[in-house]
DNA sequence: TTACTATTTGAGCAAATGGTCAAATAAGGA
DNA sequence: TCCTTATTTGACCATTTGCTCAAATAGTAA
């Protein structure tokens, strides 16, 4: 693999990794309702506000959301729409292995 | 959100962590064109045979990929095609993002 | 200005991740 | 049996991640 395909790599890597954790997976996923501002997003996730900050600058940083100011509240919104899509083909594959699982156990 | 709620994020965002990184991302667009022994990914990603075998462990561990023996050979395969299309997607939004910022350097 | 609300940022720390080396395992052939 | 090849696993270490707390920043209103 050359340099470029390896820099390649790492940036959609970086994504995934973005994308690779339960909270920030929660607020991609309310987020597919439409903007939302920190304070609904922290309501919903259940979470430290310090903490869902910290995670919507790493969504923000990989341009996977984005953000707008409007008064005193911050308006987050998804700029990645098929990471929902995609979100959604995991969850097949997951429910099918387990049901695959479930078979085995039952004999 | 539910405990049970949870939980799936914690599955789903599983499966986004073990494709977040270039090397385990490398392997997964290698298997898109079929089957390859473990000496094959070991050449194309260019590392060690141990670091490839502990990332190929992690992606069977969440079903991306399967694992079947051939004599003294070990053939890797895709099991979440899509895997690879949201990779894409993934690629087409890192382009467009990065020509915006060419053309705010631009002027 | 001061006070208040909404959000971000920095420090500190425990836990997870990724890489490297050596040792272990598994299958095939002489 | 012993030897070789292909792959996995364990130990170890440096780096990264994620959480919590306190402090800082940005805007609004009195």
């Amino acid at each position: 693999m050359t340099h470029e395909e390896n820099e390649r790599l790492r940036m959609k890597a970086d994504v995934f990794k973005a994308m690779g954790n339960p909270v920030r997976l929660g607020i991609i996923e309310f987020l597919k309702d439409g903007e939302m501002c920190v304070c609904d997003i922290v309501e919903h996730v259940g979470t430290d506000i310090s903490n869902v900050s910290k995670h919507l600058s790493v969504l923000r940083r990989h341009g996977i959301v984005a953000d707008r100011r409007d008064g005193l509240k911050i308006f987050y919104s998804l700029t990645m729409p098929c990471a929902v899509d995609f979100a959604k083909c995991i969850e097949g594959v997951i429910l099918s292995r387990l049901e695959g699982q479930r078979a085995v156990m039952a004999g």
